[in-house]
DNA sequence: AGGGCCATGTAACCTGTTACATGATTGA
DNA sequence: TCAATCATGTAACAGGTTACATGGCCCT
């Protein structure tokens, strides 16, 4: 529903390579959205096939031939009408593995949960640096992708970028806490069901 | 991937028809995991193929007759197995409309941008109280579903429910912490601009 | 010599959404 | 009387994942 959007949306920055895209899009999975090369190859397809993207072959003799595709009038207005128009509900279905492992938790048992709550805190943990470090290559991404501009419009989007980024790192650092206070929980339990059979 | 295993987890608490197993999926809409009803009924259908789960076709004349679906060893077996084998990466794909659109704010506007994240605030608060009065029913479906055993299984179970209810509150605090700070900021920057140009 | 990056896609498959079809009972 | 709840599903479609296929350059 909203990846043809999103591909729009990365063109107005820059005509660039279904490749280049991808590149972007993964950059950007740690942010707000993901999509495989494949996913964004045949995308490419579809939004050609509308006249909202147009391609142009551009030779290479040492590396594979690129396909630049640039959005036409046609993909702005698109893009431009989904962008203002904002759905009636902001949240998203969700669908997360270990939260339902957890509902059924009383069948794993709090030892192995201490254990892989720990794992969870850690993944969190690295993910924490991996942000820090994750900004500055989307910006200079699409610096690169738009070398013959000027900076002053991705100035003005950096803010953006900033509430993203600021919410991942809210929502990670959020996740720790609650997988701390979900050990305390269960050691508690745990330490109380040693006393009972004493 | 997960969706078998989450319809053959809540058969173990107790058999029950397609349509109650759609009830208690769309309590948990809220905490952990979405399915629609025609889902449930295809899934079902395939795990019966299987042999991981049977059913009964029970009579009814008031009401339209109950197929009741039970777990099969066999679908215990290979629910016991996914339960226990925690993938290797908790952290799920996101796709989140809004902050796609976030994304591309600077062809928004910030004016338009905070009345959005008003609206955001609005439905978090909402969500909010529905989560108060939510988790009883969960709690009084299952008892419902299994009115014949005793409710120390239950009790065993609340704990685990209790921390998934607890991480959609605290994730739901945060993101309205983080959308408030987001107005300041973008107040802060219309602001600026406005003694810019004066 | 082997893996990673650049660069293109296709095809099969799995999962999720939406719309349709049917029909009785119950409460506002 | 009209909507909601109980109860079953099917069919078409949309979107996402995984595997396959090709091939040269560059760095270690």
């Amino acid at each position: 529903m909203s990846l043809p959007y999103a591909v729009l949306g990365i063109l107005t920055y820059s005509p660039m390579t279904g490749y280049n895209l991808g590149k972007i899009f993964n950059k950007s999975v740690n942010y707000s959205w993901t999509a495989s090369l494949s996913q964004i190859y045949r995308e490419l397809g579809i939004l050609e096939k509308k006249g909202y993207v147009l391609s142009d072959i551009q030779q290479q003799d040492d590396k594979p031939n690129k396909k630049i595709y640039h959005i036409t009038n046609d993909g702005k207005r698109a893009f431009d009408e989904w962008l203002t128009d904002f759905p009636e509900f902001f949240s998203a279905p969700k669908r997360d593995e270990f939260t339902l492992r957890l509902f059924f938790g009383s069948k794993v048992g709090a030892v192995e949960l201490i254990k892989q709550f720990k794992r969870f805190i850690e993944e969190r943990q690295n993910f924490k640096q991996m942000m820090v470090e994750g900004k500055k290559t989307l910006t200079e991404m699409i610096k690169n992708a738009k070398k013959n501009e000027t900076e002053l419009s991705i100035q003005q989007d950096e803010i953006f970028w900033h509430f993203i980024v600021k919410r991942a790192l809210m929502t990670n650092q959020m996740l720790i806490q609650w997988a701390k206070e979900c050990i305390t929980e269960l050691e508690a339990m745990l330490s109380q069901e040693k006393q009972r059979s004493e």
